[in-house]
DNA sequence: CACTCCGTTTTAAATATTGAAACGTCGTTT
DNA sequence: AAACGACGTTTCAATATTTAAAACGGAGTG
């Protein structure tokens, strides 16, 4: 009876219940609207009771709340406050937002604050900008290195091996002008290091262009990359001066609240 | 044997999995500090093979990640993720940042925006003042409805049962100078409601105030309240006309946001 | 080099989850 | 007005799943 060891692909441990009862919130939580039970259940592909039984626990935790009028299922307050406390263990975000918010005044264009997180660039924090159109990811989001300014910036002033491990992975070309060439990648980044700052026009999406500048902590190392985001009609590539002289002193600024040293 | 029915206090349905799953989840965002396996296991006086194994569905979703080199645990970025897409769904808090961004520059003091979730008045945002010393409470917290500034403004603009609830529930002495007689805060509230705003010093925190002001939307009911906290040196009580004033035309603003008409 | 600590895996026992079906209530339809 | 349908909730027996204890291997330390 030579069977195959394991069926298709084995998951080493987990918790199938608490699979589902995370989906099922994650489900609430992204959904604009309260849902109803059975409307989760049959997304889910899970019985009613079971989701019920669930959605109690998660209620009794206050991350999950059910409005007393419809009997529907929202995600709850609690998930604001986990969701804080994750935040405020980046000190970039708590140090910079003042000055960000300055940069977006100065600007009036949207600002964002990144970090490698587990090997991944994410949005730590938004500042909306003032257009009418919205421009902007939202905190959470994960950017690629290679086509993003945030990226390009990290690449730049981050370890070695993010630039290493980008070079030799496969490049997804977002768009015509997104840079997925090895050798035109590296000079790129390399100019990026002389310079100290990124653009990324059309790259990602068309006609959007984001301006990125490096932070460093107490150590001197990168500790955050921050970047105006907007139209490439506000954000011209090459950028305009006002912008950027605006953030590198935001920067600069938010740097020296790290602990930073010019000197040195 | 007669034995009773049960034993102490039953739960009508849950999931005990789940419980111990998020309570690990709760235990992480809240330390900040990484944590060790063993540590989480034994604060919630379970085994080790369990947490681990929920641990590491918990990361398979992204909110819990793990150091590489140490091996131990923190909150993950995807609760950044469900927390900012439940922010957004309270429509005070998009509407409003801008407005209270200001707020805060004219007054140079915290601003927080508040709201009743599930009967519960709880801290949707806050904007930190310019102060040395940092006042402000996070996104999340829970504020007595007699006790605090924004809890008299719901009382005299939020729903009757609000006030009656309060009157009839015993009220916690937080300083010598709260108001804690049935009798003294309806008059408090009822004159809230005449003037439109209200004041709460020294009666959570002694040498703390707030100034606060309803926020209504376009069926002219309360949405939220915002309010300015500081040190009773900054914030006196009577208020200041200035501060009286920006805080006033703020609530206006964010109120027409939302779709209000001052005339209705 | 031995010792300890820690995260991880394995095991077999049993607890706790599961889904189907039934209940009661509310709002809508006929 | 009465019957229907939809919904959240509860019950119950079957069984799949979690559980805890102990063993594993690697890293750090005396």
């Amino acid at each position: 009876m030579q069977e195959v060891p394991k069926p298709v692909e084995k998951e080493p441990a987990g918790t199938s219940t608490l699979d589902l009862a995370l989906r099922a919130l994650e489900l609430l939580a992204l959904e604009n609207q309260p849902m109803a039970l059975a409307q989760i259940a049959n997304a889910l592909a899970a019985s009613k009771a079971t989701i019920y039984r669930h959605l109690v626990t998660l209620q009794r935790h206050g991350l999950v709340s059910q409005d007393p009028e419809t009997g529907r299922y929202e995600p709850g307050v609690k998930l604001l406050v986990l969701g804080e406390a994750v935040r405020t263990r980046f000190d970039v975000v708590t140090t910079g937002r003042d000055e960000l918010m300055r940069l977006r005044d100065a600007t009036g264009q949207a600002v964002t604050i990144c970090r490698i997180v587990d090997g991944e660039l994410v949005v730590l924090d938004l500042i909306q900008g003032r257009s009418v159109v919205e421009f902007g990811t939202r905190p959470g989001t994960r950017f690629d290195l290679h086509s993003s300014a945030h990226g390009r910036v990290w690449l730049a002033f981050g370890p070695p091996e993010l630039l290493h491990q980008t070079l030799s992975a496969p490049m997804r070309q977002w768009t015509p002008h997104t840079i997925t060439d090895p050798d035109r990648l590296r000079a790129e980044v390399s100019q990026v290091r002389q310079r100290g700052w990124a653009t990324a026009a059309d790259e990602m999406i068309t006609a959007v262009n984001a301006l990125a500048a490096p932070v460093f902590d107490h150590r001197n190392q990168i500790a955050g990359s921050i970047a105006i985001v907007g139209s490439t009609q506000y954000i011209p590539s090459p950028p305009d001066a006002l912008h950027l002289e605006k953030i590198l002193a935001a920067a600069q600024a938010i740097s020296r609240g790290l602990g930073w040293r010019s000197s040195r």
